[in-house]
DNA sequence: CGCTCGTCATACAACGATGTACGATCCGAG
DNA sequence: CTCGGATCGTACATCGTTGTATGACGAGCG
């Protein structure tokens, strides 16, 4: 074992030899220090190119303390959503010249939890965090020092930036957007029965917050349980709503891949979408303009929420303060209306 | 700037320290150094678990001269096919007890050939590098001395491993597909006029075949050109063949994302899949299970593929021999029969 | 009893970069 | 011509870990 650097073990040394000036002068230049003569500057940039010289960064950052890697923890690449995210995140993070290493937590909670003490940890500067198995009791596993933004959906009282989405105002346009289409019986799946906190929750306060302020009833018969957003469970729930002969006209997808899942389920039975029911997604992925119909969705500014949360984090890091006040940033929304809600 | 390490600092020295022994012993027992009495080392143990002690991997890399990481460079994430190999990725890294560094590309030539020179490879032990928009004249660059492996579909001469997939073969596979299903007028979505290597040049390879095995004659009014394999550029193939005035009664798309576009032109105009035009793609995305209607396509065996690489770079990261004799692996492939071309 | 050999642990010197302290220039002002 | 401050470079220690060399101890052998 025990390669040198993948650049042939060229150091600093060699430079600074072919140069013909002292190693740290190498450091110097390649650091930005003010004080060194253009002619040395130069030299050193010469013999730096000639060699192809790369400086090595584990000893760099054994020495500095810090790697310029965050950790971006999300519970699967393979739900588009997070991928999307994540194509996000690596885009903005490469902006603000920091690198990203994705940690896969499959949305279970002992790995949610590990992540927090795992050994990237020690190699990263910072997390990003997406956890959707925790709940509020497992607040005070977040009292960590390091640097953490918590992303995505979750409102947590936990003492860390985060960066989230309206999902309650979100969640009622959606639901309004469906009665402007004049639907009346108005299904919603993806909720999570006994939940408290978490987005399932505040969707389906969103949703009924538009019910009410239309004057329609409540109905827990219309309200579909989907433990785990996918397009399987949400396939499910809509053929769970369907079997028990509920009428519907519309449905509020608490995310898009319930949402394709719910298309498919009606594709299925030969309901016909808009025309009998109406569908709206939440997320805005890529897929939604691709979909048989067209999905109607919420569109939570991903790049935006990618951007503010990466930038967050850098703050934070580059602050040194850990602990500081918790900030909350709540991104912009809009609505996107497509052929599953075309009335 | 300069925060120690995470875990609050503490080191081996304190370690050594509480449990009495020396700095190294503690190290030894880390490492697995088999000559260490079981008195001591519950000691140190207890010292670890006391302390909540982690080793400094910045350290421990710089010694060791590897990081544990290796890279993965593909074009993006936002892509699903590649959100799915990543995931893969990721998960079987992780078996072999390696980290993951994901480089977006974007399918650019320039960054494609950055990836190969970056500062990231400093920092990961070898690289899986799925490269789009090179060719075969870019060989020279891809004889670099550290462990790499080239990763999904591109045939290349380079001298370095190559995990891949039958492409003419499955391609084949798929037109013969439709062929069965009774279909005469095939088009091809996806193809890249003038290119002689590379995918777009092998799948066509494999429906020219097929055509030519069935005796239907190769009609180049059927060949639909699209430089991305992106869902819009599906679409807009089919569009241009469809304006054409072309009978078309079937289309193998060299991709599920190229296919998916082609079924949201198809039903944009009113065309129904599969009673008039059937449709097959490639790459058995999960969204293809979820589509109207569900896509036929070609199954790659993507968990294969991802096992297979991370255990060929791994071996070369062990065995140090970037150099050695180049391995090419050859995936299997199924072809998965859905609706969109149920005759 | 002296010697070798297997065990177990230690001291020391690296890995390659950077911060600190300090010495060596150079310039203009007195 | 000397002095002082601004520039420019250097030597050294250090980040936390691991490989090498080495030493100490006890057991088994002749």
């Amino acid at each position: 074992m025990g390669r040198a650097g993948r650049t042939g073990g060229v150091t600093m040394h060699d430079v600074a030899a072919r140069a013909g000036v002292s190693i740290k002068t190498v450091s110097n230049v390649l650091n930005e220090y003010p004080y060194i003569r253009p002619a040395t500057r130069e030299r050193v940039e010469q013999a730096i190119a000639d060699l192809g010289y790369q400086v090595n960064l584990s000893a760099r950052n054994l020495r500095r303390g810090s790697t310029g890697i965050i950790g971006l923890a999300l519970p699967e690449l393979r739900l588009p959503y997070f991928a999307e995210l994540a194509d996000s995140v690596i885009r903005a993070a490469e902006g603000q010249g920091l690198t990203v290493l994705i940690e896969q937590t499959g949305a279970e909670r002992a790995r949610e939890l590990a992540v927090l003490t795992s050994a990237q940890r020690q190699l990263t500067d910072g997390l990003l965090y997406s956890p959707l198995a925790l709940d509020l009791g497992d607040l005070t596993s977040l009292e960590l020092d390091f640097p953490m933004v918590l992303l995505g959906e979750r409102i947590f009282g936990a003492r860390a930036d985060h960066v989230t989405m309206a999902n309650v105002d979100a969640a009622r346009a959606a639901t309004e957007h469906l009665i402007g289409r004049g639907r009346r019986r108005i299904a919603v799946v993806g909720a999570h029965h006994g939940e408290s906190s978490g987005s399932a929750a505040l969707r389906l306060e969103g949703y009924r917050a538009a019910l009410e302020g239309a004057g329609l009833p409540y109905d827990p018969a219309l309200v579909g349980e989907a433990g785990l957003w996918h397009r399987a469970t949400g396939a499910d729930a809509m053929n769970r709503l369907l079997d028990a002969g509920t009428p519907i006209d519309g449905v509020f997808a608490m995310n898009d891949a319930l949402a394709l899942g719910v298309l498919h389920a009606l594709h299925d039975r030969g309901i016909e979408v808009p025309g009998e029911v109406a569908v709206i997604g939440f997320d805005d992925i890529e897929e939604a303009q691709y979909s048989t119909p067209t999905l109607s969705s919420i569109a939570p500014g991903r790049e935006q929420i990618a951007e503010t949360a990466v930038g967050l984090l850098r703050e934070r890091i580059e602050r040194g303060d850990a602990a500081g006040p918790p900030r909350t940033i709540v991104a912009d929304y809009s609505v996107v209306a497509r052929e599953s809600t075309r009335s």
